[in-house]
DNA sequence: TGTAAAATATTAAAAAGGCAACGATTTACG
DNA sequence: CGTAAATCGTTGCCTTTTTAATATTTTACA
């Protein structure tokens, strides 16, 4: 069963490369669901923290979210304005500090995120039956970590 | 144990909303890294994939590039023309089907996606011990799968 | 207190990505 | 055969992201 040694061994794929790409048949798939919603994969994500923290919790900073989605400053502004255009978010200053601007959802913005969830969550079938053989909880906590910092 | 009712239940976050997330910091972390060597996460792939099939297998085309690495027609051609451009990679005509267009590595191209390798080994490093108590061989199985079509 | 340093968000310019349409080649099949 | 349909890669055009620089406010501390 061996090859002849000079037929150089090709590099095995990675679990980093298994993870980009994993991600992008994700975000790819995801975008084309997502897409009569009228919103794009980054700015569900928006949504979706801005959801998850709860209307009472006053909203989330730009750099909450930044640092909370791993989403560059520029392009969380851009995002933004993009939101905030299409009546889904707005912002209000901070009254502790004014250097910082908070986004909250409107109403709309809350109901395009309960849509939106609702792909999520088909989505999340569809993922789910091939992780089979792996226990959900400790995936879970294994991505949670992966996602934090990685040391720079 | 029970909360409030009108506490309005934050949505948690999902397995979806964590592997986009684990996605943005490996590739953040990842495109700092390559950055001195001037080659971006995209770029690498490509490199990657082509190393990976062995300099005998006569290069890939685009769209078996494509469809490997979840990567746009366009966009692709556009990383092929940086990577010709900066000498990593050579275009040549697929001798058997004139319509194809299939990548090689050059030498410097070679060497480029061996130093790029170590980088992404010692990222692997800092991820595997973030999936300390998963099985691997499970993970990697289960991420190949959901990195193929997910039911357009 | 006053001033330098740090933090926050935005803007401007450059780079990269994505959609629609196109030319070239191959395949299907009447 | 010959023509219609499908496949392959690229290009044009517009949107989005990224990088660098900026204005504003807050913090640190001499």
């Amino acid at each position: 069963m061996d090859r002849p040694p000079d037929s150089a061994d090709p590099a095995p794929e990675t679990l980093t490369e298994l993870i980009l790409r994993a991600s992008a048949q994700v975000s790819s798939t995801l975008g084309i669901r997502l897409k009569p919603l009228g919103v794009q994969v980054d700015e569900m994500r928006v949504l979706h923290a801005l959801n998850a923290t709860g209307s009472a919790a006053g909203g989330l900073s730009m750099t909450e979210l930044s640092e909370a989605l791993v989403i560059g400053g520029p392009t969380l502004t851009r995002i933004a304005d993009r939101l905030v255009s299409e009546n889904l978010v707005y912002r209000a200053p901070d009254p502790h500090d004014r250097r910082r601007v908070r986004l909250h959802l409107t109403d709309t913005g809350a109901a395009c995120a309960a849509e939106a969830a609702e792909i999520v969550a088909d989505m999340q079938q569809l993922l789910t039956a091939r992780f089979a053989e792996l226990d959900l909880d400790d995936l879970s906590s294994a991505l949670a970590r992966t996602a934090s910092p990685l040391k720079d």
